[in-house]
DNA sequence: CCAAATGTGTTGCTTAAGCGACAAAATCGA
DNA sequence: TCGATTTTGTCGCTTAAGCAACACATTTGG
């Protein structure tokens, strides 16, 4: 992200310190329990700087979420790769890794938050995978595509959970023929 | 220290960045070769920022040692306590493990000021238990004395980096009887 | 049930920190 | 040695963060 080039040093520092805050907190208590309070006593600023930064807690929850999710994802690292089966298994693992990683801290109720965080980042990554991919196609349908890819991953993700014990690899496996046999038909 | 309470939050923050960072600059290169530019960039603050709460390097240094000499002293402890053999054997070690935990980190050339530091903050303690000790005394007198005492103490930690072997405990002992004989007759 | 306590979000004003530019000093390298 | 960097300390101006107080929900426990 070019998010922090050019951003005031402070700003930074400010944000880093509220999203620390919050990590730190939600591994203590769960969120439901988290004031707004809580979060700037513990990084030491002040209540109103929290609101010049994030719109609520839930926003917070959010952009904490998508960035600890865009850790795992490494974007970057994804986007310039090709869309292939290699892809895939990296993709579905770091979205498993990401559920499990706040499956400890307990943000229960907010599973479809979540989820639409993970949905939203996917689909960025495969639209570009996509644009890469089919530089001429139709930038809407690329779209459209995008977003079923990622209901798609994240679909498997909530079955994989379901099914205890298989490693997502395996998992993943027996869909991604299917998924790249249509990708190659288009 | 009363020194940071109604501090504003930023100031503290900000010094707290700059007294780290240098403390850990200072275990990567020695003193000499430390600027403020390096400083401020491994706190990620401004350089002018930095002039807001030091005069210059010289000031840090002083000001960042004075701290971390305040921790081996725990001066509020010290000043809880009697002025009896313990005490003595105790503040010594404290001297003793700050020039170690400080000869790592190469301040070579600056040991005068190191000194200076040291005894200023070994005689505020010894005027606090002095006072304590003797109420209705000269106040003067009992500087002087502290003044003396902090000299000694600093004096003898010197004499105990040039004798290699000995522990603090076994190479202050000889001395104590002595100087307490001196302090039980005033 | 309702009062007291706690949490939320916003505001106007104050202040610490960021920024860029500056002259002056120190350091370096050829 | 001398010119070129680099470092130092300072300046005026801009902006992020602190603060206290506010009205308005929400808990909570007696």
């Amino acid at each position: 992200m070019m998010d922090q080039a050019k951003m005031d040093p402070r700003a930074v520092r400010t944000r880093k310190l509220i999203m620390d805050s919050f990590i730190t907190l939600s591994e203590r208590k769960e969120f439901k329990d988290i004031t707004v309070k809580d979060i700037t006593m513990e990084a030491m600023i002040n209540r109103a700087t929290f609101y010049r930064h994030f719109e609520d807690i839930y926003d917070l929850l959010e952009k904490a979420l998508s960035e600890v999710l865009l850790v795992n994802l490494d974007s970057a690292a994804f986007t310039e790769r090709e869309l292939d089966e290699q892809t895939f298994f990296q993709l579905f693992e770091a979205v498993t890794n990401f559920q499990q990683s706040i499956s400890h801290r307990c943000h229960s109720g907010y599973e479809e938050t979540i989820a639409r965080i993970i949905r939203d980042q996917l689909e960025v990554i495969f639209f570009k995978l996509l644009t890469k991919k089919n530089p001429q196609a139709n930038a809407d349908s690329l779209h459209l595509t995008a977003v079923m890819l990622s209901w798609g991953i994240y679909g498997a993700s909530v079955e994989w959970k379901r099914n205890g014990g298989l490693s997502p690899e395996t998992f993943i496996k027996g869909a991604i023929p299917f998924i790249r046999f249509g990708l190659e038909a288009e």
